[in-house]
DNA sequence: TTAAACTTTCAATACTTTTTGAAAGTTCAG
DNA sequence: CTGAACTTTCAAAAAGTATTGAAAGTTTAA
């Protein structure tokens, strides 16, 4: 296997990665291409790269841009647009983390709280049952979400070394 | 919004939640219907109150009977089967992401040690930079992967209030 | 052993998501 | 200004997933 090949099983499983944990394959593609790119990449490299069309690379960029885990790079004398990924991997491990809680998580554990209010009322013993189902998960939930809102915003060796310490 | 409607709220806002997760949808409401639901439940059951296909209600028991975050009631005097959901919510959270944890990170990881290895020969820039890219990225993953392992074989308090302590 | 009661399977169909690529929009050097 | 170079949009098409339900399979009481 020659380092062309290598990098593009590292491209082909990162594709597959991304779809089982829903990040779109050309996302998650578009991605892996930068990190093993040794020099910044136009849109048309991306596209030729990983035949995909215009619009599916733009998309992808955009999205990979909001997420802050590419950068744009301007290339002197040359009116394309560059791109390079962001190598830092705990960075944009919580980048991603947190988008996704913000946007997933973050609107059930309002559901929980809303249903939690809706039947503290009931006294049926039915009633009470699913009080305490949906308290409790909400109960779980929120101590997730606040550690993982703790280890988003602390620094990475500091923390995950105490972690590791612990646990081990 | 009576308890019946609460119900359906939560049982909608799973399936929503697990499909972004990758679960499916289905699978997902058959989980929250059994959570909620005072008493057991058999496929019949569970077809009327979802209307959903036998076949799908089969398939969705099967799955989650196989993470083990269901389980199967014998009701005295019925031959039917009825099934009851796992209420510990740490025990089935902690099912579901060992799971997932091994049908999808680990071959990943073996993905990248093989990469890792393969690419250690290479002695061109570029190949010193995408054995470290790789490297760094198997690195990151073993430790996650390592801690992962750790908090699924404990058990939820002791360590969650460990973890809590530290980070707060 | 039988047949009724129940469970499982799977090919066909419906639904959802992704991708395409032509057209519209924007930017900037001359 | 102008138009060439580049970026973005979006409706239509393709690909991918989930669901159905009839048929086949299994179990059990009598």
């Amino acid at each position: 296997m020659d380092l062309q090949e290598s990098k593009q099983k590292f491209i082909d499983t990162w594709g597959s990665l991304g779809s089982e944990w829903g990040i779109n394959k050309s996302v998650a593609q578009v991605q892996a291409l930068l990190l093993v790119s040794s020099t910044p990449l136009s849109t048309d490299d991306i596209m030729d790269t990983l035949t995909i069309s215009r619009g599916n690379a733009n998309m992808s960029l955009r999205q990979l841009l909001d997420y802050g885990i590419i950068y744009k790079k301007v290339l002197a004398g040359d009116r394309k647009e560059y791109f390079v990924a962001e190598k830092d991997v705990w960075k944009w491990a919580v980048r991603i983390a947190m988008m996704r809680k913000q946007k997933e998580i973050d609107p059930v554990m309002n559901v929980l709280k809303e249903l939690k209010e809706e039947t503290k009322k009931i006294k049926t013993p039915e009633g009470k049952e699913f009080n305490k189902t949906v308290d409790d998960i909400h109960l779980f939930t929120e101590q997730m979400s606040n550690l993982a809102d703790k280890i988003f915003t602390s620094n990475r060796g500091e923390l995950l070394l105490k972690l590791l310490k612990i646990v081990m």
